[in-house]
RNA sequence: GCCCGAGUAGCUCAGUCGGUAGAGCGAUUCACUCGUAAUGAAUAGGUCCGCGGUUCAAUUCCGCGCUCGGGCUCCA
């Protein structure tokens, strides 16, 4: 038989006999990479191993090590999972099961709208490990359409994603989960005589290649993600490559758990959630807020020097100015709802602080001359959220923005646009956060107000910001507030979540509707264009965000508590309270631990509450007036002079470490 | 709002196959006064989330509600 040659990404070329396949082809390199091997890709296309390879072509063998083959891996464990299922549950169906961050999922519908239970989810993990230990090879097959329909006859969502496909319906929700091609050809998978499920592939050569998997949870899930669509039982997983990646992954789970903001947040003693508030609404405690003071001292200091002015509204407002800004056309389902006293006047909470500070704006007539004006307000704002959305401090109903509207005219859009960008991610920078992935979102599908030119122009405007910050960003296609789209800034923090803080979003619209006008260089009257911006986002978020960032470990300058001052015995307690005082005239926040209990005791009491530093003294110090140091994650230094301390303390806080 | 799970002392949790409950930490008191991450002893502390139902008897079983957690949707 003639031979055929293929190309290998090193631009080496290798000869093949007629006939082999990608994994002839993995054997042939060496047998640690057949053994490694997951899929090939082919000319550009992942492929199953056992494609037959044609001569001239360029292959690939991805192995367990890239993202790629991990993402190969998880959707085959996602398949595992459906087979399970389907054999321990006669009569359920299955939708998709998707690959996703760190693991996979599965969405099924029961017979009788039944759920798993938590003892299904130990069964069905049973039966996976015994499809994986019968090591059923993945086998592909194609159909037209119209056989596949007939093929999967009883499972209803698999026909919908079929007939979906088949009549090429705009599909721009991302939701196939790659179960069809685009040319009408039905792709699929057979494991065993007992199951076949659709699927674009490629898969891992055998269920035997997979194993190192753990079923998390239960959850319910919209099919297609539409709330008014049936919600289907979803398990998700996590799989990996090995057994030491699958327990370091755990471990990580573990950690992450452990820097949660609302376990922190009780520890640390900073801010609670009393029953009594309702959902959704904290209480912060002294040393929770004492965090908070400074970031929004620092926030206020660096608005003030970057030419804001600092504004303050009330809480409530008649439903006339809602009616005006579109509030109740377009947000009142998270809005609280109205309270009415005099004769039928209702008055709402405010979910947002803008139609204020176009009051304020409009409180006098406004010459080009005094333009950007930039108002800026710690503003208090309550929304009517979801139940189910409500989390700690991330998704709360009553929050403060760090909020600013900035009104001015056209031609200066572009220009704030970009300024405003470098000064949201360097105010972010000095909070200790260095990556940042920003998200442009545009009009609204179904509710939104204004002409689509006006909604052009300003989506262009801040397409162009973001060019001109180089910053990487992705579209979120109808995304934008109802009355113009928006930049989002996504920050990164020291564990690699992402959290959206920041907002700038463009606005044609509320200047029309409250009749915003300033008098041109033209003597004439002209209609000033509008943004918002927070940068926290929200206060109590950027709070909680910070919490988890730092472990609870705040710098310095943020911590509720600089130093606590230990005395060694009871005797020394009166050079502790000196010491104490000392430093509080300098303006530092410290804390006296009375010798109450052994000291090793309340070392280990002050560490808990990760200070930065824990201050030990005793006969030496009293002696020489200085102080032992024990710094947070540092060695301990004995007989530092307290002004030399106190020299270390004010350098730490003035380089914001 | 929807799906799943949970709610026992201030905190973390055990327990009761239906007969009103226990540990550690914390608190209080006493003793110890100690040089860098847990001294010892004693004491107090509970509508077992709430309301109904079943039962001789409910913290336990059932129903409803509230709150929290994990998701979906939504979002700062």
């Amino acid at each position: 038989m003639a031979d055929i040659s293929v190309k290998l990404p090193d631009g080496s070329k290798r000869e093949l006999p007629a006939g082999s396949t990608a994994a002839d082809l993995a054997k042939a390199i060496g047998s640690r990479l057949a053994k490694a091997a997951v899929i090939a890709v082919v000319d550009g296309l992942e492929r199953d191993l056992t494609t037959s390879l044609h001569d001239g072509a360029e292959v690939a063998i991805i192995t367990d090590t890239s993202d790629t083959g991990l993402h190969t891996i998880r959707h085959s464990t996602a398949h595992v999972l459906a087979q399970a299922v389907l054999e321990l549950f006669p009569g359920s169906t299955n939708a998709i099961g998707p690959a996703v961050e760190n693991g996979f999922y599965y969405d099924f519908a029961l017979p009788g709208n039944a759920t798993f239970s938590a003892e299904d989810l130990s069964r069905i993990d049973a039966q996976m490990r015994e499809i994986m230990a019968a090591d059923q090879p993945f086998v592909r097959g194609e159909l037209s359409a119209t056989e596949a329909l007939d093929v999967f006859r009883d499972f209803p969502y698999k026909c919908e994603i079929i007939e979906r496909t088949a009549k090429k319906v705009a599909d721009d929700d991302g939701l196939d989960a790659g179960e069809v091609s685009a040319d009408g050809i039905v792709s699929f998978y057979r494991n065993s005589d007992s199951f076949l499920d659709m699927c674009l592939g490629p898969h891992v050569p055998s269920t035997g290649r997979l194993g190192h998997f753990a079923l998390q949870r239960v959850a319910g899930a919209y099919w297609r993600g539409d709330h008014t669509r049936p919600m289907l039982q979803r398990i998700y997983g996590t799989a990996w490559a090995t057994k030491k990646d699958l327990e370091a992954y755990l471990h990580r789970l573990e950690e992450a758990a452990k820097r949660d903001h609302r376990k922190l947040a009780a520890e640390l003693d900073l801010v609670s959630w009393p029953d009594e508030l309702g959902p959704g609404l904290a209480v912060w405690h002294p040393k929770g807020a004492m965090v908070r003071k400074q970031m929004e001292d620092y926030s206020r200091d660096r608005h003030v020097n970057g030419g804001y002015s600092i504004v303050y509204s009330p809480h409530i407002a008649r439903s006339v100015l809602w009616e005006t800004s579109g509030h109740l056309g377009f947000y009142k389902d998270s809005m609280y709802p109205a309270m009415e006293l005099d004769e039928g006047v209702k008055y709402y909470p405010k979910p947002m602080n803008c139609p204020f500070h176009i009051l304020i704006y409009k409180s006098q007539q406004r010459s080009y001359r005094e333009l950007p004006i930039r108002l800026y307000e710690l503003g208090t704002v309550y929304r009517y959220e979801l139940s189910g959305a409500v989390h700690g401090l991330m998704r709360i109903r009553g929050f403060t923005q760090d909020d600013s509207h900035i009104f001015c005219t056209r031609e200066m859009v572009a220009d704030e646009i970009a300024s405003l960008l470098d000064f949201v991610l360097d105010v972010l920078r000095s909070f200790g956060f260095t990556d940042f992935q920003a998200k442009l979102s545009t009009r609204p599908r179904d509710k939104s107000v204004g002409e689509d030119d006006m909604w052009e122009l300003a989506t262009d405007a801040l397409r162009e910001a973001l060019a001109g910050a180089g910053l990487d960003y992705t579209i979120d296609s109808g995304g934008g507030a109802f009355y113009g789209p928006k930049i989002d800034v996504d920050v990164k923090d020291a564990i690699g979540r992402s959290w959206q803080l920041s907002t700038i979003q463009l606005d044609f619209n509320m200047p029309a509707r409250f009749g915003m006008e300033y008098i041109g260089a033209d003597g004439q009257a002209h209609q000033p264009v509008m943004i918002h911006r927070a940068l926290f986002g929200s206060v109590e978020r950027f709070f909680g965000v910070l919490l988890e960032h730092f472990a609870g470990a705040f710098p310095a300058w943020l911590a509720p508590v600089h130093a606590s001052v230990l005395p060694v015995a009871s005797a020394h307690e009166a050079y502790a309270s000196e010491v104490v005082a000392d430093l509080r005239s300098r303006g530092f926040r410290v804390e006296l631990h009375e010798a109450d209990e052994q000291l090793g005791k309340r070392i280990r009491n002050a560490k808990l509450q990760k200070h930065p530093y824990v201050l030990v003294v005793g006969e030496d110090d009293v002696e020489h007036r200085t102080v032992g140091v024990n710094p947070r994650g540092g060695e301990v230094e004995r007989g530092v002079a307290l002004g030399v301390f106190g020299d270390r303390l004010a350098a730490d806080l003035a380089a914001r470490r």
